[in-house]
DNA sequence: CTAGGGTTAG
């Protein structure tokens, strides 16, 4: 049922006959709010239930996971736990997936423990949750582990582990997966093939792209939709050949949307191709002509041209509509503790020391040969101004806390919202190499791995 | 036996 209208109507049938007692009346309402996306309205009644069971519980959990602040989620399980609620595999899975959305490795790692002790047996379905988890936590060894415990794997286990392998720029490790899917029976479904095209686009396999794009209608019967066609596009695209990823949009049946664009886009931006840029973002913005990601986009393309007087204008363009740039923010994981950090942010206890490090780490970076970009700072202001917006991006906030927080040669893993910023990419290549330190990014699409001066992504992103 | 569970494209 995700009809909210109908749902509320029964909602106050409920309410009439004085079913508010009845657990599967109350949990079957909560789901309703849940599936509808009002998770509020859940909420609210949940908080009002008298004998909450544990399916209501992990009603309410997942609904946080999927609608709003995976965080949320955790915060109600330790709650369940409290109240002596004893979780099942279901419960798990419902965490687990709150774990994976969040990317909390500490989190992760208590769920793991939690599962071990009650000996849940790893079915399929928790396995493969597991495994996703782990990869999003940017454990992708971990995940690989789990995925070769598994007894039985269906084509959702397959298609995790080769998704996971693709955004941690793993493309060859992602098409052996797929051959021993094939050797073991299962039939690839649509996912497989995204998550495929998708591993072999991030790694620059372009050949084995575009062969598995001919043969997965030709020897699986898998119709190719939109996602397959943005996979192909930024495939060719990234690879420089803008020709042909726009002949396949052109020549393509399906109906395009805006993320196809997307990927065309971002092409462009790596090749520095305005013309098709503007063609791009001009399709972008008759689907969404509010998404202020798109502006900056095209902004920081006629940036890195130099042609001010275009950038000015797509400034203007946002402020005339009154489009905000979503603001960055980067978390990091430090003594089971998660630190959240805006841009320019100061509300850190150990906030000056993290200043510090920054300024001494720029002397060093900048000695090895690192150049601040400022052209990725969008705001009109003086050249010395910019310097210090981009020395103060989330991002290398985080990273220098967890230099100054963590043990030496420990990882650092930080999660961003956004996508990473070039000059902040470049950044971090530099800190892998001077500090010796692995930095494990998880932006909104995929894992960078900095070390030793250079990406996993092999600065395709 | 009946409410609740996993994978995907910029």
């Amino acid at each position: 049922m995700q009809d909210l209208k109908m749902g509320r109507l029964v909602h106050d049938i409920v309410l009439k006959h004085g079913l508010l007692a009845d657990k599967f009346a109350c949990a079957a309402l909560v789901d309703m709010y849940a599936k509808c996306k009002v998770v509020d309205d859940a909420r609210q009644l949940f908080d009002k239930m008298q004998n909450r069971d544990l399916v209501t519980w992990t009603v309410m959990i997942g609904a946080f996971a999927e609608c709003r602040n995976a965080d949320e989620s955790l915060v109600l399980f330790d709650w369940m736990i409290e109240e002596g609620v004893v979780p099942d595999k279901v419960a798990m899975v419902t965490i687990v997936n709150a774990c994976a959305k969040l990317g909390a490795m500490y989190r992760a790692s208590l769920v793991r423990y939690y599962i071990c002790r009650n000996k849940f047996s790893l079915d399929v379905i928790l396995g493969t949750a597991m495994i996703d988890m782990y990869a999003k936590c940017g454990c992708i060894d971990s995940a690989r582990e789990i995925f070769d415990r598994m007894q039985v794997k269906n084509v959702i286990t397959w298609s995790a582990m080769i998704a996971a392998y693709g955004y941690h720029g793993h493309g060859r490790k992602a098409i052996d997966i797929f051959h021993m899917m094939l050797n073991s029976g299962v039939s690839p479904n649509v996912i497989t093939f995204v998550s495929l095209l998708y591993a072999c686009s991030h790694s620059g396999l372009i050949e084995e792209g575009l062969r598995f794009f001919s043969l997965m209608w030709d020897e699986f019967a898998v119709r190719a939709d939109v996602k397959h066609y943005t996979c192909m596009v930024d495939l060719l695209g990234r690879a420089g050949r803008l020709d042909e990823a726009l002949e396949l949009v052109e020549s393509m049946a399906v109906e395009k949307d805006e993320r196809l664009w997307g990927a065309l886009l971002g092409a462009c931006r790596i090749h520095g191709n305005i013309d098709l840029a503007e063609k791009a973002v001009n399709s972008l913005l008759e689907l969404q002509p509010d998404n202020a990601g798109h502006y900056v986009l095209l902004s920081n393309i006629y940036a890195r041209a130099g042609r001010w007087k275009d950038v000015a204008k797509m400034r203007d363009m946002m402020s005339q509509r009154r489009l905000k740039k979503v603001p960055g923010l980067t978390w990091i994981e430090v003594d089971n503790k998660t630190y959240e950090f805006s841009t320019g942010d100061r509300t850190h206890p150990r906030s000056e020391k993290i200043y510090a490090m920054l300024e001494s780490l720029g002397k060093k970076l900048e000695l090895a040969g690192y150049v601040p970009d400022t052209n990725f700072v969008l705001h009109d202001v003086d050249e010395e101004v910019k310097l210090g917006m981009l020395y103060s991006h989330s991002e290398k906030l985080a990273i220098a806390f967890g230099l100054i927080a963590t043990a030496d040669g420990t990882p650092i893993r930080i999660t961003k919202n956004l996508r990473v910023c070039g000059d902040c990419h470049t950044f971090s290549k530099f800190v892998s190499a001077i500090t010796q330190r692995v930095i494990i990014v998880r932006d909104v699409n995929r894992f960078h791995h900095f070390r030793e001066g250079t990406c996993s992504c092999g600065d395709y992103w």
